[in-house]
DNA sequence: TAATATTTTTAGTTTTGCCTAAAAATTTAA
DNA sequence: TTAAATTTTTAGGCAAAACTAAAAATATTA
């Protein structure tokens, strides 16, 4: 498989989970900044290999096939993520780049020893599940900080955006994973949420809080 | 530079040490498995980004860009190569193919970053030198097993010849860097050498002797 | 040195993955 | 439910990096 056929996969599997009724040609030309002729073009090609179900103009699928060649190259991502940041002091906002080109080194060994190496991980240093070898996921409960209710005090495992622009304003305001913040007040109007993370106070925009995943007591 | 002027950049660079007087096409040719033509195709290319000086039917010379290129890439796959056996576990006759994968993955931080996590290693598995991040490369006095004196004992401490077949080969033989080796006998007529490997006695090809690379003490 | 052999280059093609522009299908809205 | 807007596909092209076949240059040797 080419990097680019790799790169058409693992946007069309990231795109089904938001998508359940077929992926459209659009949405993935946006994905991989390209058009959407192009995508039409790889779409029949991932078909002749039979890694997607695709029929014109009705949206695309992964086959299981397909599903289990995504998980792979998502598990050589985020285990490398981890790589990165665990072993050589990368910082969560500075791996996405250099993930994306290390997921295509295509060998069984590598990457079932790094896994070993980094003591099989089940998430990446934005809170994402790490599929094992066998391609199968550790899904936790997580809920959007949005979500919560006010009062409660919840512990911050993940980011949804894991954009340079949402991570560094996370690590302005100091929020990582394992923060534990509790929310004080949420505003109708708005959505805007005060919340306290160490004893000190801070508001946070909708998006903000629409973005952050985490998990209650 | 995409990885296919790469790979030529670093044949280029490794036969230059052995045709200081311009390095043919067809030997570039055979060394990366493709034809001359597309060898020439290629050269021409590398000459307009000033890569290498080329004048046709003349053979080909890195520039002191070139050469830097070259050796960056050297460095990244040399690199590599001691990360998958000191922290992967792999064998020295198992990292090539993906080492040449790995090699380029283009990021400054990365290299610089693995090169301290390494402990900044002067020598990959194969006993190879590995160039700085400036492109320095530290050489250091070695002989080949066939050029040392009857009676004389050595170290192993490189190889010339990293094919699968040679590297099992002495592996059966229980000899790697580190090994210590004394000749015991040299045969005139067609250079086979008699040596003595941890109070064993074993007698090898001048081909072998040939592509170990030993030091004197 | 002339003839032959070898090496290298040129010219023209292929494949992959992208593009633009236009046509076709589908969806939305009047 | 037809017209308009949007999405998707088709058709035809381009650039990179390979190829084959033929021409040109260089090297070898008789």
């Amino acid at each position: 498989m080419t990097t680019s056929e790799e790169n058409y996969l693992k946007v069309i599997y990231h795109l089904s989970n938001l998508s359940p009724k077929g992926v459209n040609t659009n949405a993935i030309a946006g994905m991989l900044d390209t058009k959407a002729s192009s995508v039409t073009d790889m779409l029949k090609k991932l078909s002749d290999k039979e890694l997607v179900d695709y029929q014109k103009y009705q949206g695309v699928f992964l086959t299981e096939k397909g599903k289990l060649n995504a998980k792979m190259i998502v598990r050589n991502h985020r285990l490398w993520e981890v790589f990165l940041v665990e072993k050589l002091g990368f910082a969560w906002d500075e791996v996405h780049e250099v993930a994306e080109e290390l997921e295509h080194i295509r060998s069984e060994k590598l990457i079932n020893q790094l896994d070993k190496f980094l003591n099989y991980p089940s998430f990446d240093p934005h809170g994402d599940p790490i599929p094992n070898a066998k391609g199968e996921i550790q899904n936790i409960d997580k809920q959007l900080l949005s979500e919560i209710d006010v009062n409660k005090t919840i512990t911050c495992i993940g980011v949804k955006d894991t954009s340079v622009d949402f991570l560094q304003y996370l690590n302005k305001q100091q929020i990582s994973l394992g923060t534990k913040i509790k929310v004080l007040e949420k505003e109708a109007f708005d959505g805007t949420i005060k919340i306290e993370i160490n004893s000190s106070i801070l508001v946070i925009s909708d998006k903000i809080a629409n973005n952050l995943y985490v998990k209650t007591h």
